[in-house]
DNA sequence: ATATAATGATGAATTCCTTTCATAAAACCG
DNA sequence: CGGTTTTATGAAAGGAATTCATCATTATAT
């Protein structure tokens, strides 16, 4: 069998003309070359060195095996570096699971000077699991989830980036927008509009409505927030969205925000990942990152929210 | 170091799924596969597959390895056929020299179906040699040559394949055309034209006009054999070539040809190849089909030459 | 649930292959 | 013709891959 080893004699012997010298750089004595070629041969059928004087020269069969030499070898090689660089944690890839919809555009943010940093790490963002996030990551089908929930699994962490809080966002032009405090009866005429997710994941149905034991009028679903927000303000309906996104678009469109209940409704962002992954550098890095990547919270203003202490 | 083994243990495990699949189909333990997986692991400093229910997952290093063993095994395997291919002699390539320069003619003649039969070797015909014909044989310069003088050498062994006479062609207005027989004696005051090589290669200086004591007037050299028949044929010389080549053109140009001496100049081809050469097949089906490529002699004419027995 | 089958992991023993050592043979060089 | 360089070879040694026996885990069937 056409080993690595003999195509490292070969391309050694061709290089440097002698078995003696090919021996020296390879380690090993002249006779283990020789013996080695012999077996070689044997094996292949056919001649692949030749004696001319006291030296070596390659048959056909010698000389086309040392071009498949050269190409292979330099396979091996390049194959064992890219395995060094996983093996350093320089390679990579990251598959992040998002749990929380408006987070994507945070998240944006982090990513963008990640990939800068390690240009051979790729970056997956998946929003869609088929089960839970929680689930996904365990069966490595992502390696990092971003979620407000951290349900405990075995063999998952989870590591808190920020807190925040969830406002409700109404038109500037609602009659409620002269308010600070939303209660849940002041909103059962209203539509809701939220990301495509499952009621029970809408911590505004599971924290806010149904703890009051009422519903929204109606509940639309809408995919993309700059989408959403301009529907809001358009007085097509509420939404409730995280403080800091709000703030982006305080200026840009006729919104105001409303703290939801006395309280307002209080989140924190997590991140997951697996106990035993071998902690590749690129994974700390990046939660550095995140963890240094605060949202700008909102500011207090007339209608505003009060801003989250960190 | 990464080994050809690796990467079909991978690739199978790959393929299949378990560890004990692949050791089936590779003819080892399952125990064996574990140990060597293990081992590679530990070579490269990063995991390559991690277990996953009872069976195993790849890593992200397992995966780019996977994909280089795809790549590499094929290549081993092509090589392998490739190498067989030459141990079964069906590739190869044959360097003929030839040292008889009128030769050529009837060499393509059998180098045509040659080719047809064997599509995977190339022929490469040389006639230009550093030092002689034999030493470019001994050197590995050349597989086989085709020539009229088997020079004992070691290790070298010659086959014939025809005799013929070589004989003078002169221009059928020449005032000897009448004669069927010239003396070197007759032909001091002609002008020479042979192919360009060296005098003592050209039979008809080294056995007809040295053995006499004369030369002809003059000697000039043209490369091309029509283009001398033609220069011959036009009264602007005379030259000695093998009877079977002047046939060809007997009826073509207005020559004539006449024997060298009276017993002619009698020569011999053959074929000589080393000795100790791997007997691949297909050199010794270009030695049968050289064999029974004999040329037309050159029929009973008028004044012609007596066609030579076989 | 519990038993059973399937699969991978592991440590020790063994086997097999590679390598080395010592030496011979051949070839080149002055 | 020695002296040097180079390859070839057989026997011995060494080491790495393989196997064996066994355990742990997980999935499947009863």
């Amino acid at each position: 069998m056409l080993e690595r080893t003999h195509l490292a004699i070969i391309h050694e012997v061709h290089r440097l003309g002698t078995l003696t010298a090919a021996a020296r750089t390879l380690n090993l004595s002249q006779s283990a070359l020789s013996h080695a070629i012999r077996r070689l041969e044997q094996q292949a059928g056919t001649a692949l060195l030749y004696k001319h004087g006291r030296r070596l020269r390659f048959t056909e069969a010698g000389h086309y095996l040392c071009g498949v030499a050269e190409r292979l070898l330099a396979q091996f090689d390049h194959a064992e570096t890219i395995l060094g660089a996983f093996a350093a944690g320089r390679k990579g890839s990251l598959r992040i699971g998002v749990e929380c919809h408006p987070c994507h555009r945070w998240l944006v943010r982090v990513v963008s000077p990640f990939l800068a940093h390690w240009p051979e790490v790729d970056i997956d963002i998946r929003r869609e699991f088929q089960f839970s996030g929680i689930a996904a990551l365990t069966q490595h089908d992502i390696d990092m989830l971003i979620t407000p929930d951290p349900l405990g699994a075995a063999g998952l962490c989870f590591t808190p980036l920020f807190g925040y809080e969830m406002v409700l966002v109404i038109s500037r032009s609602h009659p409620l927008a002269t308010q600070q405090v939303a209660r849940p009866a002041d909103l059962t005429e209203e539509i809701l509009l939220s990301y495509p997710v499952k009621d029970e994941r809408l911590d505004i149905l599971s924290l806010f409505f149904t703890p009051a034991q009422c519903r929204p009028r109606g509940h639309k679903h809408v995919e993309d927030t700059e989408i959403l927000l301009r529907m809001v303000a358009a007085g097509r309906g509420i939404s409730a969205i995280p403080d800091w996104l709000a703030a982006e678009y305080l200026n840009q469109l006729p919104l105001s925000t409303l703290r939801l209940g006395e309280d307002g409704l209080q989140k924190q962002l997590y991140i997951g990942r697996r106990d035993k992954d071998r902690p590749a550098p690129f994974i700390d890095c990046f939660l550095e990152m995140a963890k240094d990547t605060k949202p700008a919270p909102l500011r207090a203003q007339g209608t505003g929210a009060v801003p989250q202490k960190s």
